[in-house]
DNA sequence: CCTTGACCTTCCAGTTACTGGAGAGCCTAT
DNA sequence: ATAGGCTCTCCAGTAACTGGAAGGTCAAGG
């Protein structure tokens, strides 16, 4: 299967695959004499697996390692909850991170009445040294 | 002052204070004869007035925009207003999202046993094309 | 007067994870 | 034969810094 056949079943951009080859993260099966990037269904899995995992906010450097955990049948789940419960963490930390920012944010907001006038809460409360 | 009590005084490292010159966000208030940047307290103003903005997660372009208005008495409070509804908009936007992968992960991490045995739900949960 | 050490300067490279584009080769169909 | 739609490689750019090298400046201590 060529590049843009397997970028297209992977759910991903055709530059982004190579960039995957490139980075050696996911070659391809094959090369065709021409030099065409030819990749199979193992590969695209791979590609799949890849593209979820990065859509859960683990890097390329983690995906390599969970990748690596993928295509190991003597792994354990304990190495693989280990890393996820690790990436849950963060995820939560950015999640109260993120409240925070709501919370204040919306409250400048409401005390801002929005017309003409210059002074505006948002800008004076920006420049608390807070 | 010279910039790193200014950085100090900003709580931003000096790095980000000379890169903020560099860009043009923030100009150091004068120079010295030899060279050394040197900003008031207006200057300092201005740099806890990004740090803060950037801790909303504006982006540096956002920033000059709002420090536009900032600096601008003749500005109605209505732009920033809206400015800082868009932005908020944003933030609620990605904590749906954080909140579905949050939901995602922590299901598939509560499915795996996390013991030696090779099979996983996180690794095949991942797998999935979906 | 000289040296030491803490500053400061500029410039260059690297980071993350791609994305866009140029220029050129390949493949299939009409 | 040629038109189009692929594909290739390589280069540059993005955002917002960060780290490091090489070198200038300044005040204090010996």
């Amino acid at each position: 299967m060529k590049i843009s056949h397997a970028a297209e079943r992977a759910g991903l951009p055709v530059k982004t695959v190579r960039y995957y080859a490139d980075i050696g993260l996911v070659a391809p099966t094959d090369r065709s004499a021409s030099g065409y990037r030819s990749y199979d269904q193992d590969a695209i899995q791979k590609l799949i697996f890849i593209r979820r995992a990065r859509a859960f906010g683990f890097s390329i450097t983690k995906c390599r390692e969970l990748l690596g955990l993928y295509v190991d049948d003597s792994r354990s789940s304990a190495d693989v909850k280990e890393i996820a419960k690790r990436r849950l963490a963060e995820i939560e930390e950015k999640q109260k991170e993120l409240q925070y920012l709501h919370d204040e944010l919306a409250h400048l907001i409401t005390a801002c009445r929005g017309d003409d006038r210059p002074d505006c809460p948002i800008i004076s409360g920006l420049a608390q040294p807070a």
